[in-house]
DNA sequence: TAGGCCATCTGGTCCT
DNA sequence: AGGACCAGATGGCCTA
């Protein structure tokens, strides 16, 4: 039932709607109520005095019919014809139309706008850090979002790994301070690193970050962490042995069609302004345990989730075999990403 | 308390 | 005519 005291009429129009309950919000089951909320409104408004004149374009269209009988009454046809007739004369039925069908396109709007938070929250999820209870706001999310495709297309083109602290300073370019911790957290930095503590080294993270996972997919095979695996040989020669691997050319690989666009994306956007340079100090001025999210759920690499279209079909991905994180399903088929990787970078 | 973020309402515009 | 989309306005909530 209706949540709203129709007691109070006052509320109406823009409290009633605003309080409308998200089910009801859609179709014909929203259009009823609204409908069973404008009748209590006429209801409401017969006991009303006349003299009441609201806000908003429900009043306006009263005086206009004020106006209608003055000119009517004072003037005859040539007094009438004086002036542009700002709006039509609206009945009371055409009233009820006008209020129903504001009332219905707010429904539609909040509904809109929930579908595009929905969309928005899919996106949370997949951006490299992930928080239920300390989520990105929503610019800062679409940024992040323009930073890592950025980044993994970067990976991608150049075949190349990052060192970390690039990796970091591209997925944080424009954010706002507190997301730029909040990534750093996610991505399990140590502070020290970028502190240039003596000792420590800047180019690889103390345990096994979701940066890695990102790298060891990228190569194609298990990655088991070794403090000091971003010199180690092994993956000098596994870079090297890389051939150049275009954005594009993965697009088609796996599309059989063209890339949409087939150049690297620009970095900046109009989303937002050059970013400042980073400042690595200011970094780690909140606390960690602020930015140590629930990393461990929420690790996106591991994630189920569907690329290409609008297809939910997905496979399921451990933690503990972590590759590369994208599963595409494209017409029907499911294409494993790093056995895709594999398959194109050793052909050559 | 100011500022950031958000949800919602609203009127305008464009399109079907 | 009606729906989608958009941007401005407004008020609530939260945090520093």
């Amino acid at each position: 039932m209706l949540t709203l005291p129709f007691d109070e009429p006052a509320m109406m129009d823009a409290q009633f709607v605003a309080n409308f309950p998200r089910e009801c919000a859609d179709g014909s089951a929203f259009k009823k109520k609204a409908r069973d909320a404008l009748k209590a409104l006429e209801d409401d408004d017969s006991e009303r005095d006349d003299d009441e004149r609201g806000d908003g374009p429900e009043a306006e269209l009263e005086d206009d019919d004020d106006d209608d009988e003055e000119e009517e009454i004072g003037g005859g046809p040539a007094a009438r014809r004086r002036g542009p007739r700002k709006k039509k004369t609206l009945t009371k039925e055409r009233m009820d139309r006008v209020k129903m069908r504001r009332m219905e396109a707010n429904a539609r709007e909040r509904n809109r706008m929930h579908g595009l938070n929905n969309a928005l929250d899919s996106l949370r999820k997949v951006v490299p850090c992930y928080s239920k209870t300390q989520k990105l706001s929503k610019i800062e999310t679409l940024r992040l979002a323009k930073n890592y495709i950025w980044a993994l297309s970067e990976i991608l083109s150049t075949g190349k790994r990052p060192d970390l602290l690039s990796f970091v300073h591209t997925l944080c370019k424009g954010l706002s301070q507190p997301t730029t911790n909040l990534v750093a957290g996610c991505l399990q930095l140590n502070a020290r690193s970028f502190v240039g503590e003596p000792g420590a080294d800047s180019s690889f993270p103390s345990t096994r970050s979701p940066y890695d996972a990102v790298y060891a997919a990228y190569h194609g095979h298990h990655h088991h962490h070794h403090p000091h695996h971003h010199h180690h040989p092994h993956h000098q020669d596994s870079a090297k042995s890389f051939r150049p691997y275009g954005y594009c050319g993965a697009y088609e690989a796996f599309y059989e069609s063209a890339s949409p666009e087939c150049a690297s994306p620009p970095f900046e956007s109009a989303l937002s302004p050059p970013p400042p340079p980073l400042s690595f100090s200011g970094i780690f001025s909140l606390k960690r345990e602020e930015a140590a999210v629930d990393y461990g759920k929420s690790c996106h690499y591991s994630a189920r989730r569907g690329v290409g279209g609008s297809s939910g079909a997905v496979h399921a991905r451990s933690a503990a075999d972590l590759h590369f994180p994208y599963d595409l399903h494209v017409r029907g088929q499911f294409y494993n990403v790093q056995d895709e990787l594999s398959t194109t970078f050793h052909n050559g």
